[in-house]
DNA sequence: CTATTGACCGACCGTCCGGTAGATTTTAGG
DNA sequence: CCTAAAATCTACCGGACGGTCGGTCAATAG
């Protein structure tokens, strides 16, 4: 017969997810039009669902590519033979990177969760918390805690809020760009993680809080 | 002549106000409906609006209301006295208090500002830098940094980072509860913060980025 | 007692949104 | 070079949205 897809289908969704996703970032994902997403593409709206079913396609793809390869960083990082405080700034500079390459498609993955349907999110979900307990790991070496009152997942969350903070706040093409934030981040968190006493009154002997870190 | 306003008047805009912050908070202002607001509210929509002229402006009340609390407290706080680590100390501990009262606002204001109109949203992101500017000074002077090398307004940002980003993950009701993170914050960021090395390669001499630290 | 106005509502309007139908142009496979 | 499918478009649809209209009712100042 006749006709198979063009040589730069591939490369149409590749454009159009990234597009999307700036849209999204920038705009919030309920109030990005699909005709703005078409424009930003320079397609119209009926080819733009040619490569994509709807809208909500490209919110799921969109943070599904980001955290999946987060969690593949993680799984890389893991596999390194790193210890103690080497490891942990490894493991930063790493991701910190990685944001950097990736800002909005970040963005959309911390605000735009919530605009996804139940399975999808807690796919999602899942996949942060491999990443979440990947770190914790790392931060758990640094804090021999006694085993009832592990500070590693709220520390850990600590650390996560830096980092993704820093997106809202530190604009490409400032002075101080990601790779420089980096180490700052890093001397900061681990310098800071041996300081941090055990809350006065021990609240409960079950584990503290957050048995299932939630959004990042 | 009649009918002056209602004795509960003022209470029903308070309710509507902070209805609205949780539905903005939770779903977000442009996928929030008005009819939404009203239900929750258990009045008409037409008798919401009899009390707010249209949507924006609940958004820009339930904004410049926050922020403006924050400011006041930042000024309080520094007529306070205090010095070094104890200042420091007392500031975050005040902020993270004053948060927790304040969740869905909080959550709309550091969301849902990019949907404020430029004029609207340069008096809230003014407010925003005020309390920064606060902080940052307490920061400062903790840190003796070389004066062409300031890195108290990135340490800052990463401070509101952790902060700001704790309203995500902690969830009331868990062991951990804001009052408890306090010192926990106190301490991690207080004992890095001694930590953290100038950039090796101290990019430029004029001053380093966030001249106008800008979302919070 | 009565004129006036605040509080409230159901029905409705214009607009824009996500998505589709159907036709036309382009291009690879035979 | 023919043909069938891919790629693209214009025109359109049902529905939800923010907001308004026209009106009811009752509280209250005079």
């Amino acid at each position: 017969m006749a006709r198979g897809r063009a040589a730069n289908y591939d490369d149409q969704r590749e454009m159009i997810l990234a597009r999307a996703a700036g849209l999204f970032a920038q705009r919030g994902y309920p109030s990005t039009s699909m005709n703005q997403v078409a424009e930003a593409c320079g397609l119209s709206k009926a080819t733009l669902y040619h490569y994509y079913r709807d809208k909500y396609t490209l919110l799921v793809s969109i943070a599904d590519d980001h955290v999946s390869r987060l969690a593949a960083l993680v799984e890389e990082e893991a596999a390194l033979a790193l210890q103690g405080e080497a490891r942990l700034r490894h493991f930063i500079q790493r991701i910190v990177a990685e944001y950097a390459d990736a800002q909005d498609a970040h963005r959309v993955l911390t605000e735009d969760v919530k605009f996804l349907q139940p399975i999808d999110r807690e796919r999602v979900l899942g996949k942060e918390r491999k990443v979440v307990a990947g770190f914790a790991q790392a931060v758990a070496e640094m804090r021999a805690d006694a085993p009832g009152v592990p500070l590693s997942k709220p520390l850990t969350m600590l650390l996560f809020g830096m980092i993704n903070w820093m997106f809202t706040w530190l604009k490409p093409g400032g002075d101080l760009d990601h790779a420089a934030m980096g180490p700052i981040v890093a001397d900061l968190f681990i310098g800071g993680i041996a300081a941090v006493a055990l809350p006065a009154v021990p609240v409960t002997t079950r584990v503290l809080q957050v048995t299932t870190p939630p959004p990042f």
